[in-house]
Order: C-alpha cells, then sequence, then structure tokens
DNA sequence: CGCCAATTTGACGAACTTCAAGGGTTGTGG
DNA sequence: CCACAACCCTTGAAGTTCGTCAAATTGGCG
C-alpha cells in the first residue's frame, strides 16, 4: 500500500479538498493502493469490461468518450489533475464507455475492495465520494446543454471556460493562459464538431482577439467576451458551493 | 411519516428494485415521508435554491433543462415511473438547472435530513442511492454522445428506443407500443432540434414505416431499423446488469 | 361553434460537413 | 545534421442538413 506522502500535497489540489477535514484527508490518502505511471493513449479502462479500481488523476488528462458506427468519436468527460476518475466504476462494477490517457498521466489507484471497506466504515467519506460523482454528473449535463444548444463557436468558448476554470480551481491555470493538451480533433470530439469546422473557429476567435489555441496552449484574450459567446456561468462546476455534510 | 404501503408496490416497479433486498426495499419504503401529487408543469427544484427533499417518481413524467439566454431549451434528463429524482439534490444541496413535472404527477418524498440519518446508519443502502445517480450520470453521458455525433433521425430514434427499454424494464411498454406524454416541442428540446424539424423527421419515419408518432402515444413498427438509426445499445441503462456490493 | 395550442407544410438561408489538397511541425533514422 | 515520414493544421469549394420565418391546418375543449 503507497503511503500518505506519495500524494504530492505541494503541487495537487485536489477538486473536493475544501470539503474534506484534515483527518478525512489523511484517511482517504492512507487508504491509497499504488501511484501509477501511465503512458500516452493508455487504455484505463474498456467499456463492458469490469473495473476493479478507481483512481485520482494527479498529472495529465484523461478523457471518457463514446464511438459511434463509423468511428467518429463524442467526448462524454475531461478530467484534469485532483479530479477522481472512474469512481463511477464503483458502484456500477462496468462502465459503458472507453476512459483513456489523452498524454503521459500520473494517477493514485484505489482497488475496489478497499473502497468498500472505506464506505462500509465510513458513511462521511462516502457521501464525499458520492458528491465527487455527482461533480461530474452536473458537468455531463452542461455537456449536453453545451452541444445541444449553442453553436460552433458557443461550444468552443463554453468549453475552454469550463476548462480554464476547473484548471483555475486546482492552481493550473493563471489569469489569461493555461495549457490544455489537446489536439484540434479532441476539441472537435468534445464539441461534436468536425476538426475542419473547430479549425475555422478557432481562427475566426483569434481574429477577433478573443482567444488563441495553439498546439495545447490557450490564451485568453478576452474573458467577458468568451464567457457571453459561450453562456457560460460556473455555478454548475460547484467551485466555491456548500459542501455535502 | 407515511407508511410503507402508501409505495403502491402493485403498480411500481422501481427502477433498482433487481438490486434490493426485501429488507432493504421495506426499510426505504417505511422512512419514506410523504406522498405527494402535484399538478402539470410543477416546478420541483429552481436552478440554485437550496433542496431539502429528494423524490422517487410513482406516475407521471419528470423532465430536468437548462434554458439558454434565448429560452431555448435543453432538457437534459427524462423521469418515468420508478425512477429516484433529485437525489442529486441530496449531496449537492443546490442543483444548477430545473426540474418540472411534464403531466400531473404522484411522487414519494424523503426530507434530506431522513436521508442524511439512513445513510449514516446503512452503508448498503448508501451504495444503492449513489448507484441510482450514477444510473442518471451513464445516461447523461449517452445523451452527450446522441446530440453530439447523431444526426436529427438518430437523435430521435436512440431517443424512442432509449424511453422504449426504459418503460419496459419498469413494465409500461408493451413490445410495439407506449405512451411518452411529451409534445413534439418538448421532444425537440430532448434531442437539440427545432419543433419544426422535428416534425418533418417524424414525418419520415412515419412514411418509412419505422415508428408512428401521435400526440404521445408512441408505437414501434420496425424496431430493428428504429435502433440500427439510432445505433441504440440499452448497455448503458444497466438494466440487467450485477448490483453493487 | 369558436378559441387556443399543437402540428404541419413550404420557401429560403445559414451553419456545418465533406472532400480535396497544400503547408507546417515533430520525431526518427541514416 | 539532414532527410524523410507521419501527423497535424490550414484553406478552398461544393453539398447537405437543419434553422428561421411565415402561414395553413388540425385537434381538443369550454
Amino acid at each position: 500500500m503507497a503511503t500518505a506522502g506519495q500524494i504530492d500535497h505541494v503541487r495537487l489540489k485536489r477538486r473536493i479538498d475544501q470539503c474534506l477535514t484534515p483527518e478525512q484527508r489523511a484517511t482517504l490518502d492512507a487508504s491509497v493502493d499504488q501511484i501509477r505511471e501511465l503512458p500516452a493513449r493508455h487504455m484505463l479502462v474498456r467499456a463492458g469490461e469490469l473495473v476493479m479500481a478507481s483512481t485520482l488523476l494527479l498529472e495529465g488528462t484523461i478523457c471518457r468518450y463514446i464511438d459511434d458506427r463509423n468511428g467518429a468519436r463524442q467526448l462524454v468527460a475531461l478530467h484534469v489533475p485532483g479530479d477522481f476518475v472512474d469512481l463511477h466504476g464503483y458502484p456500477l462494477k462496468r462502465l459503458e464507455h472507453d476512459v483513456m490517457a489523452l498524454g503521459p498521466v500520473r494517477v493514485a489507484v484505489w482497488q475496489h475492495e478497499t473502497l468498500h471497506r472505506l464506505t462500509g466504515e465510513r458513511p462521511d467519506l462516502t457521501r464525499m465520494l458520492w458528491y465527487a460523482t455527482l461533480l461530474d454528473a452536473a458537468m455531463h449535463r452542461m455537456w449536453i446543454f453545451r452541444v445541444g444548444r449553442l453553436g460552433a463557436e458557443g461550444r468552443i468558448a463554453h468549453f475552454v471556460a469550463e476548462l480554464h476554470a476547473r484548471l483555475q480551481a486546482v492552481g493550473l491555470a493563471g489569469d489569461g493562459s493555461f495549457a490544455l493538451p489537446l489536439k484540434q480533433i479532441d476539441l472537435a470530439d468534445a464539441c461534436g464538431l468536425t476538426n475542419v469546422h473547430v479549425n475555422r473557429v478557432l481562427r475566426s476567435l483569434r481574429e477577433q482577439d478573443i482567444m488563441t489555441w495553439r498546439s495545447g496552449e490557450v490564451t485568453i484574450h478576452d474573458p467577458v467576451r468568451l464567457r457571453r459567446i459561450g453562456e457560460f456561468d460556473p455555478a454548475y462546476l460547484y467551485i466555491d458551493a456548500d459542501c455535502p455534510d
């Protein structure tokens, strides 16, 4: 079993840390089974297979996606450091979609039997883990809205605004600029567009001096217009919200 | 407090019943605080407000939605009898979207303090409730796929196939025909389309002898083609899946 | 009947995809 | 260090899908 020290507290600000007491945090950390490094494109979960462990993302980017019959891909979630990944797999046992590392990643791993012991003993921690999965569900809902009701420009603006807010919340983005290691085609897969059209929209946003996207490095020039175009309101991220009891 | 008998066991097949022991089921039923009947268009939850209770839908249809700046609506979930509604509101405390009854509904209500007592005492029931919310999340993910990667015909076919499978699972749909009390505009709001285009697609599906949609009464003439057009695979509904431990 | 909401149809335009080709960047092996 | 390949980004032209606007028709209900 890994020691608590293996989760680097200096660099990692966990998404739900604000909700954990020091004791809860220590208990969670102490129960980590393993720290793993995985290469780019590594598949963490394949649809339909039994999931035996859940992870916390420490470094890198992980995505979840569903492919259609012709191989066109739809991302349904994107995880950044500090996110619990796959906690869904614990109660569900099997997932109906694939989970893949976009670049090289470092993760903390909890075996499900460990989680089962933990949730059997600690109702408070169970509610926190539950809460973490519900944050994902809230993001899912906004993604439905994004692809269902926004045009291409709005979808991209909303996506970038979301990732900016989430990375800021864990200390990985400054005010104007941050790393988002995705290809344009990944952005297209996230927004329900083609890579060709994404490219055109990015050019337009650049020419309007709203934002610049260059090989995974994003610079927001005009956050106000970006949020307006994307109709972005960060409330659904629950970043400064009340915690569960 | 309501008695267990108030939840009509003859007519209601709950979505997660297969996963509950008789004792668990009785415990849940016994802790119901109230049974309520609500009129059509009643708002169960408004975005941003404190949620104090969660419900199980006994009769009727409930939807969740997010409106854009111009009032265009995107449904992000649709609940049928047997679904827990709003369980998300228990750990989250506030929701970021609205929840509304589409027609008149009957619901069982648990106050959050009741749920808190229950989840404090019964890790097994907590995991079941958690599981129920993760079924919602899995549906959310498929809705992202649906609006992100399918054309209008595919979206509608997928939506109808999903509702058919879910209503069948709780005994509310036969093989070919079932009630789905939505207007065409609700279907449009669910699929990220306009009501005009939905109308055209429904006509096309009717003319192809695939399905008929008439004022909330759906008849599926060719389930095989319907599923193929919608690329529908019911695995994500977890209808006969393993239950959490 | 007469009213109101929902559905239906047509014409037109905008948004996005598809297909095709060229240019840039990065990594790799000689 | 250069050459080459693979991948990604960029741009153009043409076609399809879907939205918008407007109007007619249907159906339920007092």
